[in-house]
DNA sequence: CGACACCTTGAAGAGGTTCAAGAAATGTGG
DNA sequence: CCACATTTCTTGAACCTCTTCAAGGTGTCG
């Protein structure tokens, strides 16, 4: 149920256009994301052929979609700055969030196998990604090895994010679910910079409880049940976590001896 | 639990050793599965280089691993006859079974990212595969643009798969993971040559309860239920859809209107 | 400041699990 | 080829986790 479900101020920015002189630090040579989106290891002339592989940056307010399951596909996006999430749908409405994504991931890879795509992608806040043409992807893979092989490794990870998730989904109980979804977040934010032990959440109890296959309530009284036991401190969006190896070991319970 | 770990009767077929006669019919441009695992509309010389991308062919004897958890990756997998299952294992020791794959389908993903495999793949009857090393994959996907995508619409597919099942495991009940089980099953085998109602299934309960999250029990027991109802018949291993659009209504639950 | 979305908490209920026992099939070794 | 051991499957009954329904509280945004 999106706020927002078509927004017409999502800008798509034309180069030289409007942007100018932005457009001269929007290089991914320039990027600071560059290690967590782009191969290591580039010559020179490598890095400045994969600068064109951004053919714009474009965007998107907090609740619109950047796609929509049923779109046509032909562009990979990766994140700059805001939070994502993306989900899918059943036929008869059901939906089920199916990861969040943060600044340097790659999203859109659902549309390549049958060039339209699966799911939709939401900002959970105001974001900015930058727009790839796959086309242009696989043209430029073909002869920078490096980035092929970046391409393959990220479309490999999905594949074992997804094993991960379906590991959680299928043998988790709600306090491990939640505990692990806990950690993965803050694991994830402290690799780009942010506290080890804090975090804001960007979505809500329902859209937690979507991707971890719990109902919303379950989700919120998980929360009390940990901040009762003094593992986290919750209060609505904020939580810190106090406690990291109880979480660890909610997660991986010790086989008693 | 498996019940060989490492079998040496694993075969490990050398091209021009023992098989001769054999090797001949080997090629891709030949295989009765190519519509399955290799992309349409080659050339004649195109084709030709594609056949190099199998190796060798490997047996593999019913219960034991293909590849495993931890296990250097340097190959993809083609299934060419045979049946498996992939499984990841937390560190506690539970396992989910994350697929069933059967002819034509490709294994070894999940082992591009990181250089080894993150799942087993065990054969659940005794199976072939063409065994792909990923340096020529890469190699000649840098050269033959429709290998290329190829490629990449597997792991697309791959990824949009495990969606779905996240989606089963997220937002399903029992009845209605058991009949999007039995429907997908049914639905790849008849896409095979394979009857379009009968079935005879090549995993256990147990293994069927682990992919859906459920437990084994339940498995049988809405096994029973279905029956019960008159939607299959079901004895041990066989089942036989006897209304296949009952089972699609209870995947898509009717809105009442 | 008021409306709306979001979050928390309680109580009752349902779906699935656990534990247990027995039946059916499968495989093994004599 | 049969007897026996093992694995797999089915079914029942009690239990437990999570859901559902409901109400009230908190925060946020126009």
């Amino acid at each position: 149920m999106p706020t927002q479900t078509s927004n017409p101020h999502t800008t798509l920015e034309i180069p030289g256009v409007a942007v100018s002189a932005e457009t001269i630090k929007v290089a991914c040579s320039n990027c600071n994301l560059r290690e967590l989106c782009m191969p290591m290891g580039l010559s020179e002339s490598e890095l400045n052929r994969i600068d064109d592989l951004v053919a714009v940056r474009r965007k998107v307010k907090r609740g619109t979609p950047l796609f929509r399951n049923g779109e046509k596909f032909s562009n990979l996006f990766a994140i700059r700055t805001g939070f994502f999430k993306t989900s899918v749908a059943s036929e008869d409405g059901r939906d089920q969030v199916t990861g969040f994504q943060m600044a340097g991931e790659v999203m859109g890879l659902d549309g390549i196998v049958n060039d339209f795509h699966t799911c939709d992608a939401i900002a959970l806040e105001d974001a900015e990604v930058c727009v790839m043409p796959f086309d242009r992807i696989e043209e430029l893979s073909r002869e920078v090895n490096a980035l092929q092989r970046h391409v393959h490794k990220i479309m490999s990870r999905e594949i074992v994010r997804e094993n991960g998730v379906m590991l959680l989904l299928g043998s988790m109980r709600a306090e491990e679910r939640l505990a692990a979804f806990l950690l993965n977040l803050v694991q994830r934010l402290h690799a780009r910079g942010f506290s080890q032990n804090e975090l804001v959440l960007r979505m809500t109890r329902e859209e937690i409880g979507s991707y971890l296959g719990l109902k919303l309530e379950t989700v919120s009284r998980t929360f009390s049940k940990f901040a009762e036991d003094g593992i986290v401190e919750v209060k609505q969006r904020y939580v810190r976590i106090v406690n990291p190896d109880a979480l660890q070991d909610i997660v991986n319970p010790k086989v008693c001896s």
